[in-house]
DNA sequence: AAAACTGTATTATTTGAGTAATACAGTTCC
DNA sequence: GGAACTGTATTACTCAAATAATACAGTTTT
């Protein structure tokens, strides 16, 4: 069973986008593999304190992607293979880099300086 | 006169805080300078496509930061010494590399990894 | 002085995100 | 078989963000 710690959700945009960014970046972590089982809707609505719309919405995306499948009245889980896992983990770090690069850019560092301070303000 | 290109804002979150950021790394890569000419709300709202009103509210919060001094009927101009362009250069690092280690950290990356792929996707 | 700009303020409307409260049908489990 | 779970769907409501349409008073500029 996947476990949510009550609102790693920190993030910015709606709360879905969230959940399904923290269940992606768990798959990629490998917290999360093919075959688990996800928390029904009304357990992680309570776990996280948020609208089992909400979750639904969530759940709804994920498996669009094909990254966990739903049948009704039963369990969900995740479907993964190693190719899926991949193109998760390009599109992760394609998105989360891309977009500080593209900020410090804009801020006018350049690519020395942008590593530099990177690499001094990421203590591990 | 402080120039904004037709949509440079391809962020995320509301359009007034895209503005403020605009404005702000501009600031720290020193395309925008002490005493510079702010465009006037209709000018901006009609170059960017956006609501006059949703451009008073980035200026407004412009202006409560300090960083903007506007006087009924006048134009707007910014107003800048070198301890507040450094707050702002640290409010911003702060900010978009924190983002991006937390995010990274979630998916597992160490920072040796982090470090290396971000080297490899910033080819300037 | 008059025209053409400025910043500022107000009211109404639309849209998307999120909440709230149910309802229903399928499955698991004892 | 019945209880207790599942996923799914619907309707109504709140709230913030953004738009739209003005209005007014202060400033530049000619």
């Amino acid at each position: 069973m996947i476990t949510f710690e009550k609102f790693t959700m920190d993030d910015s945009g709606p709360i879905y986008g969230q959940i399904v960014r923290y269940v992606k970046r768990g798959i990629v972590a490998g917290r999360i593999e093919n075959g688990d089982e996800m928390p029904s809707r009304r357990v992680l609505s309570a776990t996280l304190g948020v609208n089992p719309n909400t979750i639904q919405k969530a759940y709804r995306m994920l498996e669009d992607e094909g990254i966990i499948q739903s049948h009704a009245g039963a369990k969900s889980y995740v479907v993964l293979d190693e190719a899926k896992v991949e193109a998760i983990r390009e599109e992760l770090a394609e998105n989360d880099i891309g977009a500080m690069i593209s900020a410090l850019k804009q801020s006018g560092l350049t690519r020395e300086e942008g590593l530099e301070l990177i690499g001094r303000l990421w203590k591990e």
